[in-house]
DNA sequence: ACCCAGGGTCATA
DNA sequence: TATGACCATGGG
């Protein structure tokens, strides 16, 4: 059907030119950085997962070798701050687990794009989010990321009825975009960031860039 | 005092 | 398939 007005490639365009670009994971020349933050981060805000980050950073034990020879209580310890802080523990040294069985995170994050997906989905703790966002962040593949804000946006725009798997909205961007990582990476951030200022659980709509073209927004209005 | 945050797992029906 | 309980800290 069609439907005037912006398509889902054009997001990337609207987005970088209202918020600039977000130059998220500065640190991203730190793969196991990345990953730590990614696991992290899950359900919990980058503040706090930042702080555990940054704890073990601090604690000399920002490495896979380290985290694999912390006693696991130890590990919590560190990252308490993030939240969820035993599961979090687990799926940390989950993977740490995985990558030393592959010889190292650099052989690891070498494995194909859908291997190496695979692989990060088969381990307790990481789902199908975190994976991209590893797959993206810290390997550098274009595996686009779909969170709960890429989940609201498009739900509010009338894009999608919200019964749409997690693949299917994946393949949608995949379909509109270049597989191109930057894309995919610059994308996901923006959408976040568009998220946590306008469209939030409590939308805020009034400045939102894309309150012409949002049938939610319309709705909203209407009832006002 | 509530709501929310850059999810995922498991039990249940 | 789909809904709910649970995990837990910290800021608004």
């Amino acid at each position: 059907m069609n439907r005037e007005g912006p398509d889902w490639a054009d997001l990337y365009d609207i987005f970088l030119h209202a918020y600039g670009p977000q130059n998220w994971w500065p640190g991203h020349e730190n793969p196991f950085e990345v990953v730590v933050g990614a696991i992290l981060t899950q359900r919990t805000t980058w503040t706090n997962a930042s702080s555990g980050v940054a704890r073990l950073r601090e604690a000399g034990v920002l490495t896979p070798e380290a985290i694999q020879g912390l006693e696991t209580t130890n590990l919590e310890d560190l990252i308490r701050p993030a939240g969820f802080y035993r599961a979090k523990a687990a799926t940390l040294k989950g993977f740490c687990e995985r990558v030393e069985k592959a010889g190292g995170l650099s052989q690891f994050l070498a494995l194909p794009m859908n291997v190496l997906r695979s692989e990060l989905l088969s381990l307790r703790g990481i789902g199908e989010e975190t994976a991209d966002a590893i797959l993206v962040y810290a390997a550098g593949m274009p595996s686009f990321v779909v969170d709960a804000y890429t989940r609201r946006l498009l739900e509010r725009l009338g894009w999608i009825l919200g019964s749409e798997t997690y693949g299917e909205i994946q393949a949608a961007f995949s379909s509109a975009l270049p597989s191109d990582v930057v894309v995919y990476a610059e994308l996901h951030a923006l959408i976040t960031h568009h998220g946590k200022t306008y469209c939030r659980p409590r939308p805020k709509c009034e400045f939102c860039p894309m309150v012409t073209v949002c049938s939610f927004a319309k709705n909203q209005e209407v009832q006002q």
